[in-house]
DNA sequence: GATTGTTATATATCAAAATGAATAACGCAT
DNA sequence: ATGCGTTATTCATTTTGATATATAACAATC
């Protein structure tokens, strides 16, 4: 039997109390690896573009190597890319997330399951 | 030395995708019971009573048991008790959040040491 | 029955966050 | 120079959530 209640949990990495990654962040990183700008990754998410702006420029401050690197004008007027430390990152933050996941899932199996 | 960066996580229990126990919830069942009232708490936690008065019924609402009693009129105006249950809940989920933090702090020394 | 202090409830106001729209800046191409 | 599409920036609007305010309901006490 199965009870109706379930546990979970949401990470992300701070700096000084300040948020620098985390789920959708990271998810943002991804889209702007694939489509090769800001603007088309913010579409993809249905994120206002102001927004994704404002979290790469705000990610790319609070790190010690940029993660993102934007260019304006140019042959399609500019575009965004992930820097090879910011490839890193996804990479490690989705792995500590399924260490996360896989930790919680547990407490969820052997306390949860006792109390109701 | 130390890293700049911190994990962070914070858990809660849901029933069908609904907050059923989160910290703040808990906090304010712990105010209840050692104030005696709904009004007393979310004064003592500068919480809005309606706020308070709302999670209180959502918790019950959700609950297979009522955590909190609610009385009103009678000497003092009424008042509102912990629940045997709520009691209950209030430790099982302090315990969880309590292993829970202490898994995010060994991903936090284990994993994000070696990043930056 | 009047008093009292709380619960219960509705409405209005405020604050913070997200969004949308508009525009400038940019640099390569033609 | 002009066009193009993106980044960069500002400002107004909308949305969302919380808060403040007011009032009714309630039940024991006086």
């Amino acid at each position: 039997m199965r009870h109706p209640f379930n546990i979970t949990a949401t990470l992300e990495v701070e700096k000084d109390g300040i948020c620098f990654l985390n789920a959708k962040r990271i998810e943002l990183l991804r889209q702007i690896k694939s489509n090769g700008s800001i603007l088309a990754a913010s579409k993809e998410m249905c994120m206002s573009y102001q927004q994704a702006w404002t979290f790469v420029k705000q990610m790319n401050l609070l790190s010690p190597l940029p993660l993102v690197i934007r260019k304006r004008g140019g042959i399609n007027g500019g575009g965004a890319e992930i820097t090879r430390f910011g490839q890193d990152m996804i990479e490690r933050f989705e792995k500590i997330v399924a260490i996360h996941q896989t930790k919680v899932r547990q407490l969820g199996d052997e306390i949860l399951f006792c109390i109701f």
